[in-house]
RNA sequence: GGGGAUAUAGCUCAACUGGGAGAGCGCGGCGUUCGCAAUGCCGAGGUUGGGGGUUCGAGCCCCCCUAUCUCCA
């Protein structure tokens, strides 16, 4: 039998002999592509040569690429679908076209393949006609075996608004006609049924069998993108000058037509993960459909979370950390159908790594890593099933025969309680779940997301600067701080003013500028503008427009006019503190990339002149350990001076290079490369910030603290240069000050804190015992005063207690002396009257209740209170009245006997 | 960026309508036991995440902050 690897190199090999460059599979994560979530196919690392922004390194490539496609998530677990798949390619970027890749893909699949050439059909697209005749006269397929199909089955692209499209044919192999659902429908017959279809646009019938059926007859093996025309946004459609062929092959459906399976799960690629799945759940695949559709999500899930990981990608709640999660808690779920209510995944991960890390480095250099992910998610999601299932128990108690919408809804939103997993335990309990309303809640929140997108009115602001009639201000920050310039455009108010006096807010343009605006996370400049008749000091700077650069500022003296000659300066000190924490960031990331791994990535930053702060993707919190690594690793590097050099590129051709690049950041076409380096690069960054020329200038990097941001996301903060020495000399004043007010060395702090916490425990404890005795003297005092109303003693009388439960401790200490009885103490605390009443439990059965007697005497000072039967308390305002309410006492008893 | 939930002893969690801060595990001490294990009694351990407010009185109600979880964008 032909294994998966034996597949996947014999493909490869074949096209390198037909003089194709092998380019190695691409990240999952698309490095050159901020608008993809995921590669999703083969050609996605290769869309720049396609595109013609790039000069491919061969006009023929061939590669195996990982991709990931989220849209059938959840149909995951029958045959068919996959989440993460192998896909074989080869690429024509203006070579050759449809004779060759035609050609190639028969000799391919009939020799290399050995597949029998009649069980082989073929499917083109309607209109066709050239690949029609290529594959009847040239490869002399028969015609009862070529289909011809609408723009849904067999046209390609573009991918998104605009871009390369064009026909498509595939390759579908015959599994014989015992699979299939009825007769084959003749290819003429189908022919007719999509014409009328795009006629009238109405879906037609098909009676029969045919290639792209949805029956198991059928497998689709390969699809033959032939790009020929280009795309615009109003969808008009113009030739390519050299068009281009776009394959893909998946390798798992490709394993199973010939390792002869009825299905990809039966396959080397997937059996090992299968069958670990069995040993673990005590379950045999193939005896039921529940389990082995169970088993099924379990191994892909297993497989495509740990290519993920692999790639960097860590579970979170956005992006593509929030698909991971998705895959994972799937895996879960349908493991605990199997009874595996116990951490199972990791298991299941460790066969993937072993299955697929010869051919993928990243799963064995990764592999604790990926492991290790597994195993915190794993142990998340059981906390959030744990949480959720008495929420949802006391739920389905509450409702009787449908689980309302809001209910599941209130789960998920709150706790994360999958909805389908709460449809399922509530069908167990024989209630429907209202899934219908869920949506309807789950709509609703969108909305309230959306409507809430803050609507700044930023478009209005767009058009008053476009109507300035400015494209771009020429920026020349990175090399001076100074430059004579002339104003372009003066905005008073947001609208265009040709003057502006003393006193008054402005936004001054300039042709040239040394300002840096604010981008990238680091704060625009600010500094001053003078002119011949005044100056403006600027305050902030933006970019509203791309290009352009408004500096925002007051006229300080004089006035400034459109036109006026000026001399931009930028306030040099708070520039080159930005700069230097610029710089920092920048060492902190790489540093956090060496000691915590590669899967760290930047989702946001703040740079400012006083701190930075920088947020990136990493599974749970810094250990003190690791914190202090990242920081010691960033100061060395800074002792080792490295040279800050930077150079134009294209976004491409940096990220290749292994710069890194801010994923849902908008680049154009030429990007700046910032590096650190001193012969060996530290760090590679898309950057368009001010630096520091060497890591020297930042100074001191020192890490304020480290927290979370929501799942999977962390934020550092930190300080350098200036910043950090101000807080050195800041800290040591205050340890300073503590000193001379502890009377010791600062090195003796701790030891004569820890004195005087001891010290102030054992005063607190003595006083309390004092209290305690003191109070015990008026509590007999008290006793000696012992009343008797009708058979009842009553204790009642004024402390000098200093809290209510003070007052509690003395009535205990009553009750003792006096087991039958109402106890009623009062004080003044804080300036208001308190009582605690208390009344034995034999005397509640006779009618007194010591919350009414509390409320009732408090009533007389202005207050109320309540309380239990034998307990109870009450205060009021009128401390004066104190006396008057314990007097009262006596007839409250005497009135409740 | 917007919404929801949670925060109580070292750990896991209780505490009704606002009215005496508790349990289990763990820890310490003293026993029973040949030992392991088990078990009995006693004990320590709390600014109820922080701050403000309402109230006679707040773990509980309101506001702000912090942390964690979670959904949406």
């Amino acid at each position: 039998m032909i294994t998966g690897d034996e597949i996947r190199s014999s493909y490869i090999q074949f096209f390198e002999g037909k003089g194709h460059l092998h380019m190695p599979s691409a990240s999952l994560i698309p490095a050159g592509d901020p608008t993809l979530l995921f590669t999703s196919a083969g050609m996605v690392p290769f869309k720049p040569f396609f595109m013609g922004e790039q000069t491919p390194p061969n006009r023929r490539l061939t590669s195996s690429q990982k991709s990931f496609r989220t849209t059938d998530i959840d149909e995951v677990g029958d045959h068919k679908h996959l989440t993460f798949f192998e896909m074989l390619g080869n690429f024509s970027i203006g070579d050759y076209f449809k004779n060759d890749a035609v050609a190639f893909a028969w000799e391919l699949v009939t020799t290399l393949f050995k597949l029998p050439p009649e069980s082989i059909f073929v499917t083109i697209h309607l209109d066709d006609d050239e690949a029609y005749q290529i594959w009847r006269d040239e490869v002399g397929v028969p015609v009862e075996r070529i289909y011809r199909y609408g723009d849904s089955d067999n046209w390609w692209g573009p991918a998104g608004t605009e871009g390369p499209t064009g026909p498509c044919t595939e390759i579908h192999y015959d599994g014989g006609a015992e699979k299939g659902c009825a007769p084959m429908v003749p290819p003429d017959r189908l022919t007719e049924i999509f014409l009328r279809e795009r006629e009238t646009e109405e879906p037609q019938e098909i009676p029969g069998c045919h290639p792209n059926c949805d029956c198991e007859r059928f497998v689709e093996m390969w699809n033959l993108v032939f790009m020929q025309f280009y795309q615009d946004p109003e969808r008009n459609r113009t030739p390519l000058p050299a068009p281009s062929v776009d394959t893909g092959m998946g390798l798992e459906r490709a394993a199973a037509v010939l390792q002869n399976k009825p299905n990809v799960y039966e396959t080397d690629l997937f059996r090992p993960i299968i069958d670990k799945a069995c040993e673990l759940s005590d379950k045999t695949y193939g005896s039921d459909r529940e389990t082995d559709y169970a088993l099924r999500v379990i191994a892909e899930h297993a497989r495509a979370a740990s290519f993920l990981i692999g790639d960097g990608v860590v579970p979170g709640n956005e992006g593509r950390g929030y698909v991971l999660r998705r895959v994972i808690r799937r895996a879960i779920r349908y493991g605990r159908r199997l009874g595996l209510d116990q951490p199972f995944l990791t298991s299941v991960s460790e066969v993937v790594l072993e299955r697929f890390r010869t051919v993928y480095r990243e799963l064995s250099e990764n592999h604790d890593f990926i492991l290790r992910v597994v195993g915190l998610e794993e142990e998340r999601f059981s906390r959030t099933i744990d949480t959720g299932l008495p929420i949802l128990e006391a739920e389905l108690e509450r409702s009787a025969g449908l689980l309302s919408g809001s209910s599941i809804f209130q789960l998920y939103d709150t706790y994360g309680f999958p909805p389908e997993l709460t449809a399922e335990i509530a069908r167990e309990n024989g209630l429907e779940a209202d899934m219908d309303g869920f949506e309807r809640e789950m709509e609703a929140q969108r909305e309230q997301s959306r409507s809430s997108q803050g609507f700044t009115g930023a478009m209005e602001i767009h058009t008053a600067y476009e109507n300035l009639g400015i494209d771009a201000t020429h920026f020349v920050g990175y090399q001076l701080m100074e430059r004579e310039s002339r104003i372009a455009a003066l905005l008073v108010e947001g609208e265009a003013a040709g003057h502006a006096v003393q006193g008054q807010q402005v936004e001054v343009i300039l042709e040239r500028s040394p300002f840096y605006a604010e981008s990238g996370g680091q704060v625009g400049d600010r500094g001053v503008i003078s002119g011949p008749n005044g100056t403006v000091r600027i305050e902030d700077t933006q970019s509203p427009v791309a290009g352009l650069i408004a500096h925002r500022g007051i006229v300080e003296k004089g006035d400034v006019s459109l036109g006026d000659a000026v001399i931009a300066t930028v306030d040099t000190g708070r520039r080159l503190d930005a700069a230097r924490n610029h710089s920092g960031t920048h060492l902190l990331h790489a540093s956090l990339r060496s000691v915590l791994g590669p899967h760290v990535r930047q989702a946001g930053s703040l740079v400012t002149p006083d701190r930075l702060r920088f947020d990136f993707s990493h599974v749970g919190a810094l250990t003190a350990d690791e914190q202090l690594s990242v920081q010691n690793l960033a100061n060395d590097r800074v002792r080792e001076n490295l040279e800050v050099s930077t150079e134009e590129s294209t976004y491409a051709e940096a990220v290749r290079e292994g710069a890194l690049a801010f994923f849902g950041d908008r680049y154009g076409d030429t990007v700046r490369v910032v590096k650190m380096s001193n012969g060996e690069a530290f760090s590679v960054e898309v950057c368009g910030g001010t630096h520091v020329g060497a890591t020297g200038q930042v100074g001191t990097l020192f890490v304020l603290g480290e927290s979370s941001i929501g799942g999977g996301m962390r934020r550092i903060e930190a300080v350098t240069g200036r910043g950090a020495e101000e807080l050195f000399i800041e800290q040591t004043a205050r340890l300073e000050f503590l000193a001379r007010r502890l009377q010791t060395p600062v090195v003796d702090l701790e030891s004569r804190l820890d004195s005087f916490i001891q010290d102030t425990e054992e005063l607190r404890n003595r006083l309390a015992a004092l209290e305690r005795g003191s109070l015990r003297a008026e509590a007999d005092a008290l006793l000696d005063g012992t009343m008797d109303i009708d058979g009842v003693k009553l204790v009642a009388g004024r402390t000098s207690a200093n809290s209510a439960e003070a007052m509690r401790e003395m009535g205990d200490f009553i009750k003792t002396r006096v087991p039958s009885g109402v106890i009623c103490l009062g004080a003044v605390i804080n300036g208001n009257p308190q009582l605690v009443a208390m009344v034995s439990s034999d005397l509640v059965g006779r009618g007194l209740h010591a919350g009414n007697l509390a409320r009732d005497a408090a009533r007389v000072m202005g207050g109320g209170g309540g309380g239990q039967p034998e307990m109870a308390q009450a205060g009021g305002r009128q401390a004066e009245k104190l006396d008057d309410a314990l007097r009262q006492v006596a007839d409250l008893v005497r009135a409740a006997l």
